[in-house]
DNA sequence: AACATAATTCGATCATTGTCGAACTATACA
DNA sequence: TGTATAGTTCGACAATGATCGAATTATGTT
């Protein structure tokens, strides 16, 4: 996580559909699975964002059966990018 | 500043160039000249970025004789982005 | 008028990225 | 064993974006 730039974490989320996904897990306050997300996109490009977001150190992800849940990780965002979890909140 | 969307103040800000700019120009106190800024580009893309940058609504510029002075909208992006300010500042 | 300074505009180029279908892996269940 | 479910991986393609040099505009200075 150290090693995630503020720009990295910017892109990551300046794809509409990726922060819909983040904002998603936020308001969920549960882990959420990838077709769980109400975005109208193929699979392949589901995972694609998934991806992203994980590499960008936003989300964390364990494989439960088949499915893949995934959350926001809330405390070391706040802790690295003070300021971020406002921000996508809008409040 | 109404119609700029969240996705596209962080697509802005998600090129490293970029982010120093606004870096800068927070640190500055007083609106800089785009060649005030230590970014190591042609004089085409820094102008390229400020364009991004005043489109995204982040930058407020208005030209001093040859020169034009950029500043940040401090007050109307803590409005529209709470935390982004800080979240840049880095604290 | 001539020159210098500051920035914009215009094409062009090259890299990145969002998107998909199809094939694949892995788990669960009948 | 077969089938359904959930994601991943692999090209491929189209769109976007960062970058530059060169030409242009506009202001200031001598």
């Amino acid at each position: 996580m150290e090693d995630v730039s503020l720009p990295t974490v910017m892109q990551a989320l300046s794809d509409p559909g990726r922060l819909t996904i983040v904002q998603e897990l936020l308001q969920a306050e549960r882990p959420l699975a990838c077709n769980e997300v109400t975005l109208d996109v193929s699979k392949a490009t589901l995972s694609h964002h998934f991806e992203v977001l994980r590499a960008a150190g936003l989300i964390d992800t364990n494989m439960e059966g088949t499915k893949c849940l995934s959350s926001i990780r809330t405390a070391e965002l706040e802790a690295h990018f003070p300021g971020l979890l406002t921000l996508i909140n809008g409040r």
